[in-house]
DNA sequence: CCGCGGGCCTGAGAGC
DNA sequence: TGCTCTCAGGCCCGCG
């Protein structure tokens, strides 16, 4: 699923059964995730009170009481569910409605308030790790991320400064988490409709002075990074909003379809009209860096 | 540093 | 109905 928005919707529907319950059992019933589990998985989280629920990119930051930190990933198609205690191996349930057998269900975190909370995920590229909180900043899985992309730190000088000397395309730079963390295939796309930007575009012309090189000072942000950053912050926030967008996987906490969907401009509307007034363009696809590439080469340049 | 291909997995949808 | 093929929201690795 899961990019930034379906992810902060995630964790706003776990953070009320999380935050302040205690884990009293964890069960993990499959461990051959995308990172085979820790051998003492289970047994770190057994006990322990959960006493916030964070987010950095695209993963989900458990913070124990014992120190530890439950690091949580979705990839491609994970989902939480929250069940009461009772039904969380009762398949089609109205509590989750799935349509399917709960073959996926990898971890439940059996909590002490009668919840739990079920992770399912059947291309199991998603992966769960617990960090000492003190030892965070060396994580090799959040060391190379780079800024939030809501976050007060990125903006057009922040993005321009992270593209310059880029030899890459602005799509390709969009994806790349070290450049700002978060971001995935749809909102990418997404975002650069919204700025009027082509795909194709060199990362570097973000600033100015086209291809100076990384980090020299100096070089300004073009009014293009400065649209850039402001559909970035829209569509995140609109998305966030509606609760994500739901293709296949993702669901919010509760079993309901997120709807952001509804409200794409350029994915997956190839052969569709564009849908900024006046324009008349027709939406393409094409690969770049092997990813589907949705966009209007009328609006865009 | 960069693009590309392949791999990790399963499921949905299209076409036959 | 069922087969085969392609593709998918992420990310990592090695190659040239």
């Amino acid at each position: 699923m899961p990019e930034l928005p379906e992810v902060e919707t995630v964790r706003r529907g776990l953070q009320p059964v999380m935050e302040g319950a205690r884990i009293i059992k964890a069960e993990v019933r499959r461990a051959d995730l995308r990172v085979p589990f820790q051998r003492d998985f289970a047994s770190r989280l057994q006990g322990q009170t959960v006493t916030g629920l964070g987010r950095r990119a695209k993963y989900l930051l458990a913070d124990l009481a014992s120190g530890d930190v439950l690091l949580m990933h979705l990839g491609m198609s994970g989902s939480f569910r929250v069940v009461k205690a009772d039904h969380a191996k009762t398949p089609g349930h109205f509590h989750h409605p799935r349509g399917k057998d709960d073959a996926h269900d990898h971890v439940v975190l059996h909590l002490s308030s009668g919840a739990d909370v079920v992770f399912n995920d059947p291309r199991r590229f998603g992966l769960m790790k617990i960090v000492a909180r003190k030892a965070l900043d060396q994580e090799p899985l959040l060391r190379g991320l780079g800024p939030e992309p809501l976050g007060n730190e990125f903006d057009a000088v922040m993005l321009a400064r992270a593209c310059a000397g880029k030899k890459t395309s602005l799509k390709a730079a969009l994806l790349d988490q070290r450049v700002v963390a978060g971001l995935g295939n749809i909102y990418v796309c997404e975002a650069l409709y919204r700025a009027r930007l082509s795909p194709r575009r060199l990362a570097a012309t973000l600033s100015t002075k086209a291809g100076q090189r990384k980090g020299v000072a100096g070089g300004e942000p073009t009014d293009h990074a400065r649209r850039l950053v402001a559909a970035i912050h829209a569509v995140l926030n609109e998305a966030i909003k509606a609760g994500g967008s739901s293709l296949r996987d993702h669901r919010q906490t509760t079993g309901e379809l997120g709807y952001f969907q509804h409200s794409f401009q350029v994915y997956d509307r190839e052969g569709e009209k564009c849908r900024s007034p006046g324009c008349g363009g027709t939406v393409q696809r094409f690969t770049q860096n092997g990813r589907s590439t949705f966009w209007c080469p009328k609006c865009q340049k």
